[in-house]
DNA sequence: GTGGGCCTCCATCAATGGGTGGAGACTGGC
DNA sequence: GCCAGTCTCCACCCATTGATGGAGGCCCAC
């Protein structure tokens, strides 16, 4: 091999998904699939150990989020380079994870060549989202940044409390959650509070696992 | 090769998956994959084109669910064998996938052993129901049957609607709305609008993508 | 220290939502 | 024919929600 081969690591929960991503790379002319992780802790421990040149993450990922892992490694690694990819386009999610610090930012749907281009791409330095993705960022841009309260409330929205188990909850009075909601409605340029939780669960703000049975 | 290798169609829409999906059987001994679909439609015409033993396949798929392609091919082919090969796990969707006659339902997440072990005992006949998705079966079980009309109503508040507004999109008075609601309320087991829309998302019953921004 | 956010609270009001108990019409199955 | 289930509608009532327009305290940045 005259060239070097570009190192890269995947990250991605669902175990046939991400063995299919490494079979699919290995027989790649000039890529070389170093290490793999199942979860955001491994990501971390993976990367420490291999330094892969290109990390491809999935953003949902157990016992860590990959945003989280992504900021973390890039504080260790300042030029450490992540390729998202991943099946959900809430916006929230991309722009967190462009935010931390990744390169380019892929769905799932796109194809292989796209991809090979991409990580390419990235390893040359450059940045890379598709325009589909660039405009859910643009859409993005336009709304108003959520104050932490107001996140907490809308949370409790998603998880289908009244008005007043929210003031129980967060221990503040009803009147004030009132108030939050009223501010957070308009941030999120709708009218009520179930549009408020289609919302926050469409645009990734709150995520659907946390709807499970949690919160005791 | 001594012994007739399982014939399988894998359907999927999301290229690096397939892709990587197809790649990795292929390299088992005794698969073979046959066929490979982007979409509901382009399944159905491979299927006739190839008649797999297996189908292996993804729910959420453009222009055809992966549900209406199951019972139509199973109409056609009563011999068909469908594995449901999904990341979602929202309990309608197995519900109507194994209602429609697939003999397996799989999450993205096990391993490769298990789902390669899975494809032969379909094809040698048997069902095979993880313990997980058998307990979310056993949950739906209990819960009663949405009428038409409630699924209708449920759908609008999904989106946003108030009373009024769906009373006039589904040209029926508020007062009938009322009554579906509060109907569908107890079927769902929820005490308002909000956690009747969280419910109806998480559990599948109203797909999140209708969220975009259609019905115009 | 002044201003800007944010968080907290208040009161008041109108609109919306949900609970209850009924009732007539239509359907399909027995 | 009759029953069961659905869909439609009504009236009445109370609870919840959202809108509006404040106001004080806190903290951080300039």
């Amino acid at each position: 091999m005259t060239k070097e081969s570009i190192r890269v690591m995947v990250v991605e929960d669902h175990h046939v998904v991400r063995q299919g991503l490494v079979a699919l790379l290995n027989v790649v002319e000039g890529l070389e699939v170093v290490a793999e992780a199942a979860d955001g802790v491994e990501a971390i421990t993976q990367f420490r150990k291999h330094q892969p040149d290109i990390t491809l993450m999935d953003l949902r990922l157990p016992r860590m989020g990959g945003v989280d892992v992504i900021q973390r490694l890039r504080m260790e690694t300042p030029g450490a380079r992540f390729i998202v990819l991943t099946t959900y386009d809430g916006d929230e999610d991309i722009y967190r994870a462009l935010q931390a610090g990744a390169r380019a930012y892929l769905l799932k749907g796109m194809t292989t060549e796209e991809l090979i281009a991409t990580i390419r791409a990235v390893h040359a330095g450059k940045s890379h989202i598709p325009p589909a993705i660039a405009e859910k960022l643009a859409e993005r841009m336009g709304t108003e940044e959520l104050t932490p309260r107001e996140f907490d409330v809308l949370e409790q929205i998603v998880h289908g409390k009244s008005n007043k188990e929210i003031a129980t909850e967060l221990e503040i009075s009803e009147a004030t959650v009132k108030t939050h909601i009223n501010s957070l409605l308009g941030k999120l340029g709708v009218s009520d509070r179930t549009q408020a939780a289609t919302a926050a669960i469409q645009r990734g703000i709150v995520p659907l696992e946390s709807l499970r049975k949690p919160r005791p």
